[in-house]
DNA sequence: CGGGTGCTTGAGCTGTATCAACGTCTGTGG
DNA sequence: CCACAGACGTTGATACAGCTCAAGCACCCG
């Protein structure tokens, strides 16, 4: 049922977790826990601050995003989420939903319950310590986008992201690590960087006068990675593979 | 050797995870991980970004962070660390040193071995949980830094994190969640804001003027708790124990 | 006593926000 | 097929939060 060639169909999902799944039985773990596909609509909150948690997902197709929403209207965005990358994971540790989190478009998804993660965990050490592993690199990431913001002025930050999402995309087999489809409206990646959207929109002008950056009916460039890099202070060890 | 009572001298560590050690083998465990103690001298780098990450660290007593260091001098600090918390658990898992981390003052810890740890998650699956559980409460944390950077303005920024010590230290047995030892530097702080030093003192005195946080000796006291959690939008959900 | 580290304050500048308006595209219903 | 609404992008004018640079102060420790 569950082989190499059905493994391989795991897509971004199987190439995460080829390190963490080397043997036939892992792999056939792997597919329980994530072989069953749904697809979800844009738009659909998929957790939400009232609502206890019940599952965590992994994306197979599609974006979307974790939010937390302030009390005077604004969000911020805490990261997008791409194909391969968990759901939910946090809230379901934690009992409790940490953060909001929306898709971006339609995707594909696995569902998946916490008692069979937690069975997952007993049959297999090495796909716990998968697990783990995914949960620290989002932690990185989640790190880096506070230095971005913190540290960072408006045009290396929105590089820094740019930059950042065709590395991720890149990893899990979508589109090349300089061009990319990206289905962020400028307000989306405004509450990421946390600038307004106005500002946003001038300094993609900026990008787009020096021929840096397009970004332009859901598609992104990167025209010169180099100088972008060197703009952002961009290090893509905090994105690494295991 | 090791029973309730030895314990019950975990402080810190024993408190948060008392919800994962029920039993007395667990407790056991526990006590291996964290059972001996070392001193380890204020301002010593616990983790560089060119070593390879040996050990992990839970403190007992005493104050760290962990930061970025960025190409143009200015760092950011990610977290203050905390009796009870982890320091490096990610880099752990990462193979990595995913950032830096130095001791704000002397502290006492324990040594974890990469081996040990995963051990005793072997032992005991309630044990891992609760270490899935803690490197979940820290990603919870370092998102609502995020939040705070991103969102909130210098005067908000402030009293949040002012807040969170409190409530975190109080949380583990550590002074009032009003008052509180506190053995930052104003320029600490404004590193962890992404805020220049002059500016948080500036903020500091408005909050001085108006009676509601004094910052002075190594001491913090908030005065008007409600006014500040007001100012602040502070939300302590991300924060509760298990 | 001298030098270092951290705190405080002032003056002027700049990056980003705010407010407001207009343009463009897409989908929808008459 | 046109009219219209709504979402998204663009641009300008103005305001202000926070930065930079610079200097002086207070304290601690050797």
């Amino acid at each position: 049922m569950a082989g190499d060639e059905a493994f391989s169909a795991l897509g971004a999902v199987g190439r995460k977790f080829r390190p963490f799944a080397p043997t036939h039985a892992e792999q056939v773990l792997l597919m329980e826990l994530a072989g069953r596909r749904l697809v979800i609509k844009a738009g659909e909150e998929l957790a939400f601050s009232d609502r206890a948690p019940q599952f965590a997902y992994v994306i197979h197709e599609g974006w979307a995003c974790s939010y937390k929403q302030l009390a005077d209207g604004n969000r911020q965005i805490i990261d997008f989420r791409l194909p391969g990358d968990f759901l939910s994971l946090i809230s379901l540790f934690l009992h409790r939903p940490e953060y909001n989190i929306v898709t971006l478009t339609d995707i594909v998804a696995s569902q998946i319950s916490t008692a069979k993660l937690v069975s997952v965990f007993r049959q297999s050490s090495l796909l716990a310590e998968g697990v783990f592993w995914v949960l620290s690199r989002d932690m990185a990431i989640v790190a880096e986008h506070l230095v971005n913001v913190g540290q960072r002025d408006a045009i290396a930050r929105t590089a820094h992201v740019l930059i950042e999402l065709g590395y991720r995309l890149h990893q899990v087999g979508h589109g090349k690590a300089t061009s990319y489809e990206c289905p962020l409206t400028q307000k989306d990646l405004a509450e990421a960087l946390g600038i307004t959207h106005v500002h946003l929109n001038r300094v993609l002008r900026y990008l787009r006068d020096r021929e840096l950056v397009s970004f332009n009916g859901g598609m992104v460039v990167l025209h010169d990675l180099t100088a972008l890099s060197r703009i952002a202070d961009f290090e893509p060890s905090y994105l690494s593979g295991r």
